[in-house]
DNA sequence: GAGTTTGAAACT
DNA sequence: CAGTTTCAAACTC
C-alpha cells in the first residue's frame, strides 16, 4: 500500500491515473459471476503425482487466493457488493467525510442516471442539478478517469431544475477512481455535493464556505458475488461480514490541554506519515458502483459549492498484511479554506478479504449524499463519512441479501449509520432515466445533521421495511418517488424532542417510529439493529399495519447477535453486558455507551431497547447534556508531537499503574495507547519508556508469538497427518502393501519398548557406563526399526505376490 | 462463580 | 470544580 504524499498529488492532473494499484490485475473475465480462481505463476502448488492426492493439491492449487482473487475480494468487501457481467451495477459507496448533512443536502437525494457507454456519463448532482461529466474508463488499466464536471451541463441541468447552478470548481474536486478488480468491473465514484442552495433546505450546517476535495482510493470489483437484487439485472453480491474490518486511524480529536501538565516521557508515535502542520485533512467520499464492463458509470456528484477544503495529507494506512497493492492519494487543495482544520480521510482499502477503512478524521465535516436511483446503481451502499473527530475502528457492514440498506461510516463515530434505500421496483433502465428535474422532485433529500451532527439519511423502502416508515410529519418527511416510492425516516422539519440530540446523536442513527415512544415520533436505532432487522427473514415487513411488530422487533434485537450475527460480528464482537441498576441507559453500560441496543446481554431491567425507546431517547439527551461528547469516540489524535492516538480526557487512574485494563488508555479497546500529558493518573507506568510497560508489552508479543507459532504447528501438524492419511489410505485400500510406519502398531510399539528395556537391563547387570547403555539401548532400537521396516518390506511384497 | 478491586460515571 | 457515591468491568481466588 502506498501513500503518496500531497505534494506529489499537487502535481497530478486532474485526471488521476492510478497504474500502481491495478498494474498486476488481470483482465476481468467476461464472466464475473464464477469465483476465478486464478494461480498464481509465482506461487506453484507443489504437485505430488506419486499419490492420488495430486489431483487435489490441484483442486486447492486452483481456490488458492491470487493476488487479484484477493484484490477482488478486498475490493467487495469494501464496497459491499459484488459485480460481474451479471451483476451490472453493483453500488457500494464509500462517502466519506463529504457526506455531510448539510442543509443543501436536503436536496441532494439525486437521481443517477446511467448510459451504456464508458465516456460520457451522467451526473446527478446533489439532487439539484444533473451533470454530464466526461470520464473515461480504462479497462487496461483499470482505471476510471474522472474530468471535471461539464460546467454547461450542469449549469444548464441546474437551470432545468429551477436551481441556480452550482458549478464544481476545477480544483475543489478531484476525484481517483481505481479498480483493484477486474476490469470489467469499473467503478463508478459518485462525489456528493455538500453545497446546495441555501435557500433550498433548512440551515443546519456549517461550513458552508468551505471546499471539498475529493479523493476516491482504489476499490476493486470482485466476481465472487451472490445476486441479491434481482431488478433489471441489477444484483447485489454477498459480502462476507467476517471478514470486513475498518480501521480508523490517526483521528484528530481536540483535546484540552488544560489539565495539569504530567511530566511523563511519551515518545511520539507518528509513523503514519502525518504531516504535523498538516491540519486539514482530504475528505475521501465517492460512491463507488461496480458495473458490468460494457455498462456505463453513473456518476453522481453532488454539486457543492460549499466544498470543503482540503489540503494535501498523507494518508496514512494500516500496514495490515494486504496482498494487494493499493495507491492511496491524496490531493492538495489549492482552494483550502484555512479554518477548517480538520481532516477527515477515510479510505475503504481491500485487503484480501478484508476492508480495511483508513480514516483520518477530524473536526465535523459535512456530509451530503445524494441519493441515486439509477438501475445500474445498487440500492446498498456502505457509506464511509468522514466527520467528526475522534478516531474509531469501524466496521463496514456488508448487508447480505438486503439491497436497500445503505451503511455510512462516519469516521469518528462508532456508530453504524445506515441508509434505507427503496428496493428499486421500477428497474428497468427506461424508467431510471429520470430527468434531473424529476429527479430534484422526487428524490428528496433529507437534512439530518447540524454541526457537527452525524446523522444518517434513512430512507426507507416503503414495501420491505414498515416499521421504519415515519409518521407523516406536516413538513413532508416522507418522500415519494414514481420510481422508488422513497420515504424517509426523518422528518424534514425538526423534531423539537430530539432534534437537539441529532448534533451528537450517540446510539445508532436510523430514526424510526418507536413503538413505545409515545410524543416521540422516532427512535434512534442502532446500524446494526437495522441491519438486522434487513437480515432476519423473519421480521416480516410485509405488514401495511404500521408498527405491529414492534415486539418482534424487540425480539430481533435481542436475538443473540452479539458475535453470531454476521455483520455484528465483523464489525465488533461486543462482549454483552451485565447491568444490573443503570437499566442499561447509562454509560455505565457499554451497549449503550456504543449506541448499541442490548442484544443478548445478561443485563437486568434494560431499558436500552426498542420498547423504551422514551425513556431511552431521554437517556441520550441526559447523558449528552452532561457531556456533549459522550458518546464521541474517546481516542483521538493527541497534540503535535504526542502520540497519534491517545484518550480524548485521559484517565484517572490511581493504584493500577495504568497497566491494567481498567485504565481506559490501556484498555484493550483502547488498543494499549500510552497515557499523555492530560491523564490525571498517580503512578503511571504507562509511557513509552516504562520498563513494566515494555515488559507487558514484551510479554504480550511473546504471547502472541506463542500463539502463532503453536497454530502454525498445529496447521502443519494437522496438515501433515491428513497428508499421511491421503498417501496411505488408497495404498493400503489398493491392495498395494503397507507403507512401512503404518506397521509401528501399538503392538509393535510395546514390543520395540520391551526390547529397549531389557538391553537397558542388561547395560545394568553389566554395570556398563551410563554412555554405553545409551548405546546399546540406541543400537537396540535401531534394531528394532529394521525389523520393522523389514516386515513391512515383506509383508508388502507378500501382499504384492497375492494380488498378481 | 463469588468476592474484591478499580476507575469511570454520576451525583452532590 | 472537587469530593463522594454508584456502577459495572476487571481482576483475584
Amino acid at each position: 500500500m502506498d501513500v503518496v504524499s500531497p505534494e506529489l498529488n499537487s502535481l497530478l492532473p486532474d485526471e488521476i491515473m492510478d497504474t500502481e494499484a491495478v498494474e498486476d490485475i488481470p483482465q476481468s473475465q467476461p464472466d464475473g459471476s464464477a469465483v476465478q480462481s486464478v494461480p498464481s505463476d509465482d506461487a506453484p502448488v507443489p504437485m505430488e503425482t506419486d499419490t492420488p492426492v495430486a489431483s487435489e493439491h490441484l483442486s486447492l492449487c486452483s481456490n488458492a487466493p491470487s493476488a487479484e482473487h484477493t484484490k477482488a475480494l478486498a475490493t467487495v468487501a469494501a464496497l459491499g457488493i459484488g459485480s460481474g457481467s451479471q451483476l451490472p451495477a453493483s453500488i457500494s459507496s464509500t462517502l466519506p467525510s463529504l457526506l455531510t448533512f448539510k442543509p443543501a443536502t436536503a436536496a441532494s437525494m439525486a437521481t443517477t442516471k446511467t448510459t451504456d457507454s464508458l465516456s460520457g456519463t451522467s451526473f446527478s448532482t446533489g439532487g439539484l442539478q444533473r451533470l454530464t461529466a466526461p470520464f473515461t474508463i480504462s479497462a487496461a488499466n483499470h482505471q476510471i478517469i474522472l474530468n471535471k464536471v461539464a460546467s454547461s451541463q450542469a449549469t444548464e441541468a441546474a437551470k432545468s431544475a429551477g436551481i441556480s447552478p452550482q458549478i464544481i470548481k476545477q480544483e475543489g474536486q478531484k476525484l481517483l477512481v481505481t479498480t483493484i478488480g477486474k476490469s470489467g468491473q469499473p467503478i463508478v465514484l459518485q462525489l456528493p455535493h455538500t453545497g446546495g442552495k441555501p435557500g433550498l433546505s433548512q440551515t443546519f450546517g456549517e461550513n458552508k464556505s468551505q471546499a471539498q476535495q475529493y479523493k476516491v482510493v482504489t476499490i476493486g470489483g470482485r466476481s465472487e458475488l451472490k445476486p441479491i437484487v434481482g431488478g433489471a439485472g441489477n444484483q447485489l453480491t454477498t459480502l462476507q461480514a467476517q471478514q470486513l474490518k475498518t480501521v480508523q486511524i490517526a483521528t484528530k480529536t481536540p483535546v484540552s490541554s488544560a489539565a495539569p501538565i504530567k511530566f511523563i516521557i511519551t515518545k511520539t508515535v507518528n509513523s503514519k506519515g502525518l504531516c504535523p502542520q498538516t491540519s486539514v485533512s482530504p475528505v475521501i467520499a465517492g460512491r463507488v458502483l461496480t458495473q458490468a464492463p460494457s455498462r456505463t458509470i453513473t456518476l453522481s456528484e453532488p454539486h457543492n459549492s460549499n466544498l470543503q477544503s482540503i489540503s494535501g495529507k498523507k494518508i496514512a494506512i494500516s500496514p495490515l498484511k494486504t496482498p494487494s497493492k493499493v495507491t492511496v492519494v491524496s490531493v492538495a487543495s489549492p482552494t483550502s479554506n484555512a479554518s477548517h482544520k480538520s481532516l477527515t480521510l477515510p479510505v475503504s482499502v481491500a485487503l484480501g478479504q478484508q476492508i480495511l477503512t483508513v480514516q483520518q478524521s477530524a473536526s465535523p465535516v459535512k456530509l451530503t449524499t445524494s441519493h441515486p436511483t439509477t438501475q445500474n446503481i445498487k440500492p446498498m451502499q456502505s457509506v464511509t463519512m468522514g466527520g467528526v473527530g475522534g478516531s474509531q475502528f469501524k466496521t463496514i457492514i456488508p448487508l447480505a441479501s438486503q439491497p436497500n440498506v445503505q451503511q455510512i461510516q462516519v469516521p469518528g463515530s462508532r456508530f453504524h449509520y445506515v441508509r434505507l434505500v427503496t428496493a428499486t421496483t421500477a428497474s428497468s433502465s427506461g424508467h431510471l432515466s429520470v430527468p434531473s428535474t424529476s429527479s430534484i422532485q422526487t428524490a428528496k433529500p433529507m437534512v439530518v445533521s447540524t454541526g457537527a451532527v452525524r446523522m444518517s439519511v434513512p430512507i426507507v423502502p416503503a414495501q420491505t421495511i414498515k416499521q421504519m416508515v415515519p409518521k407523516p410529519l406536516t413538513s413532508a418527511p416522507m418522500m415519494t418517488t414514481t420510481q422508488t416510492q422513497q420515504r424517509l425516516i426523518m422528518p424534514a422539519t425538526p423534531l423539537p424532542q430530539i432534534q437537539p440530540n441529532f448534533t451528537n446523536l450517540p446510539p445508532g442513527t436510523v430514526l424510526t417510529p418507536a413503538p413505545g415512544g409515545g410524543n416521540v415520533g422516532y427512535a434512534v436505532v442502532p446500524a446494526q439493529y437495522v441491519t438486522q432487522l434487513q437480515q432476519t427473514p423473519f421480521v416480516t415487513l410485509a405488514s401495511s399495519s404500521g408498527f405491529p411488530a414492534s415486539t418482534g422487533i424487540q425480539t430481533q434485537a435481542r436475538l443473540p447477535i452479539n458475535g453470531l450475527s454476521p455483520a455484528e460480528t465483523t464489525s465488533r464482537p461486543r462482549k454483552p453486558c451485565n447491568c444490573t441498576k443503570s437499566q442499561c441507559l447509562k454509560l455505565y453500560c457499554d451497549c449503550f455507551a456504543n449506541g448499541e441496543f442490548c442484544n443478548n446481554c445478561n443485563c437486568n431491567n434494560c431499558f436500552n431497547n426498542l420498547e423504551h425507546e422514551t425513556e431511552r431517547l431521554k437517556a441520550i439527551k441526559t447523558c449528552l447534556d452532561r457531556n456533549p461528547e459522550a458518546f464521541k469516540p474517546k481516542i483521538g489524535k493527541g497534540k503535535e508531537g504526542e502520540s497519534d492516538r491517545r484518550h480524548s480526557k485521559g484517565c484517572n487512574c490511581k493504584r493500577s499503574g495504568c497497566l491494567k485494563n481498567y485504565c481506559e488508555c490501556y484498555e484493550a479497546k483502547a488498543a494499549k495507547i500510552m497515557c499523555s500529558s492530560i491523564c490525571k493518573c498517580i503512578g503511571c507506568k504507562n509511557f513509552e519508556e516504562s520498563p513494566e510497560r515494555k515488559t507487558l508489552m514484551h510479554l504480550a508479543d511473546a504471547a502472541e508469538v506463542r500463539v502463532l507459532q503453536q497454530t502454525a504447528a498445529k496447521t502443519k501438524l494437522s496438515s501433515q497427518i491428513s497428508d499421511l492419511l491421503m498417501r496411505t489410505t488408497p495404498v493400503i485400500s489398493s491392495g498395494g502393501g503397507r507403507l512401512p510406519y503404518t506397521f509401528v502398531t501399538k503392538e509393535v510399539l510395546e514390543a520395540t519398548c520391551e526390547c529397549l528395556m531389557e538391553q537397558a537391563k542388561k547395560a545394568e547387570q553389566a554395570h556398563q557406563p551410563q554412555v554405553e547403555a545409551e548405546r546399546m539401548i540406541l543400537e537396540e532400537f535401531g534394531h528394532c526399526l529394521m525389523r520393522i521396516i523389514s516386515s513391512a518390506g515383506k509383508a508388502k511384497a507378500d501382499c504384492a505376490s497375492i494380488n498378481c
